[in-house]
This record gives C-alpha cells, sequence and structure tokens, in this order.
DNA sequence: TATTGTTATACTCTATAACTATA
DNA sequence: TATAGTTATAGAGTATAACAATA
C-alpha cells in the first residue's frame, strides 16, 4: 500500500470558487493538517446533509439516534458526554427527537433524577434507513479514497481526537 | 508503511466525560468518517486556540494572515473564495485584522470596486509568529501519528474535500 | 454537598438578501 | 446588467451560570 504525500493535488483553489481568475497559493495551509482538516470535514457534512435531507436528520441527531440505540437505556448525560456535547445543548436534541415520537425518556426508578433514554419502533426504524444512507455514504468516499485508505483515514482520525 | 486499520485505539469514551460508569459502545459511529473527522476537528481547533492564545488568532484569522501573505495584492473576494469564506462574513476578519494595523486594504486602481489587501510589517511580523507556532503544533502531531502517516493524512484529507 | 435535567443566555460561525458604488 | 464590498439579519452550534428535584 503506498499513499502519495506529495501536497500538491490540484486544490489549490475552490471549486465553487467561481472567479475564472489566476488560483491562489495556499500551500502555507494546505500543508498543515488543520486546515484540511477543516475543508474536508466542510465536505463531508455537506454531503451528509445532502444525503440525509429526506430523512431530516441532523449530523448532531443522526449521532444521538446511533448512540441511544446502541447503548439502550443509559441516561442523557451519559449520551450526550459519550457524544461530546453539553448536557444542556442536548436537551433541544432529546426534546425534538422525543417530540418526533423517534425516542423516549423514562424516569430511572433507580435514581429518579436522571433520564434512562431508548428508541421508539419508529426511532428504530428511521436509525435503519439512516445506516442504509450513511453505507452510501461511506461506499462514495471508498470510492475516492479506496477502501484501504478510508480504513486507514478513520484510524488516524480516532488517534488525532486524542491529540 | 503499515496503517491499523482496526477501529478500536481505545476511544470509546470521551477523555473528559467525567462519568466513571461503563463506557458507551459508540463502534457505530467511530467507523464512519464523518464523526471521526468531526472530534478531530474539535481536537485540532482546541489544541490551535491554546497554542494561538498568545498571539490572539483566530483559525479564521491565521488563515486570513496566510493566504494574503503568500498572495499580496489579491483582492477580498478572492481571498475569501480561496478559503471558503463568504465574501459577507470575511469584511468582519478583514475589519478586525485592519483595526489591529495587521492588514491593510487598498482602494484599487484598476477596478475601483475592488480591495486590494496587503499585510503590513506587524502582520507580517505576527504571521511569522504564527508559523511557529504551527510548526510545533505539526510537530505535536508528528510525535502523535509519525511523520509519514500525518502527510499521509494531509493527502487524504485533500482529496477527501473534494468529495 | 453533589448530581441530573433544565432554563436562560451569550458568543461564534455560517448563510442569505439587499444596498452602494462602481463597471 | 453585473460585480465588489458592505450591512443587516437569521439560523445553527457551542459554552457557562444557575435553578429545582433528587441523591
Amino acid at each position: 500500500m503506498t499513499f502519495r504525500t506529495d501536497a500538491d493535488l490540484g486544490l489549490v483553489e475552490e471549486p465553487d470558487a467561481g472567479s475564472p481568475s489566476d488560483p491562489l497559493d495556499l500551500s502555507g495551509l494546505t500543508s498543515i493538517v488543520g486546515y484540511p482538516l477543516r475543508r474536508a470535514q466542510m465536505a463531508v457534512f455537506e454531503d451528509f446533509a445532502r444525503r440525509f435531507a429526506a430523512l431530516d436528520l441532523t449530523p448532531a441527531q443522526y449521532s444521538a439516534l446511533v448512540a441511544i440505540g446502541d447503548n439502550p437505556g443509559r441516561n442523557q448525560s451519559e449520551i450526550a458526554g459519550a457524544l461530546g456535547i453539553q448536557r444542556p445543548n442536548f436537551v433541544a436534541v432529546m426534546d425534538e427527537l422525543e417530540r418526533r415520537g423517534l425516542a423516549e425518556r423514562t424516569r430511572s426508578g433507580a435514581d429518579r433524577r436522571s433520564n434512562a433514554v431508548a428508541l421508539t419502533s419508529a426511532g428504530r426504524a428511521l436509525l435503519a434507513r439512516g445506516r442504509v444512507e450513511q453505507a452510501a455514504s461511506e461506499a462514495a468516499i471508498d470510492a475516492l479514497l479506496g477502501p484501504e485508505t478510508r480504513a486507514a483515514l478513520v484510524t488516524m482520525l480516532l488517534r488525532l481526537a486524542t491529540l
């Protein structure tokens, strides 16, 4: 397995910049991890928004569905903490999921301060549709990078997240 | 060169989650590019904020300094477009850089609608200090991933940004 | 006293419409 | 009419303080 390590992939200018003038020199930015990281995240999240528009799910909502579905019975703080979402901000996420009948909060018997959260059958059904969309998104990235490189990228990003 | 492709790097729970309970199963998220991408960006941008606090520069401000410094005489729209920043939002960035005496707008003679932008000597000096901080940041990532893997990561991210 | 869920709030980032002055 | 810069504004996303209920 080989990786091209020369920075110039013809990405010196935006695809949607619009201006027909000479491309700018962004070599001072494209080589420093943080900048390509931001640009890649913008592209992937735009792709996510397109694919999940029909399901009306934001990244935060989808990640909550996955986390709750794979960890039923946990409380809000645990789910929010694992997702890196502040507890106060997760309240609105749960409010919306509950309003749409996708998830439920039930006052825990053991500790009546906490809400055990779980998916409804509608939530599980929507999550299943989301996983199909997500698989298509990964397939598109596989087509762009190759499956091995995509897997290596995920490993690198998870390690980078420990910085 | 080899890359570990197994997903589990012990990243199933947040370092700062605080809760001493069982770690949650986030395997449904950590394998799908978008989620590790977001977490990595959060970590790298927090690192950036720490390193650049003394220089009082946000990522957007630093990227603007680099882009202007490497492309003197271009106009605002070209710089903003290349950075993926909406033109209206770039006005405030330039306002602040100009207020701090780091950059200047000069009405172009050829087309008096446009502002040619350039760094002042103070801007060039601060940019030089920023590049030193940035090099230290890259060195920290090198220490975490290894230099070859870091370079491969940058290449992958630039390609992913074309999705 | 500490913790869970919650409210309120503020601050940043981002996106769009519309204005002005130039072309 | 079209474009560069600008203003105003609205919507996300994210962060902290403080409160009520419970432990």
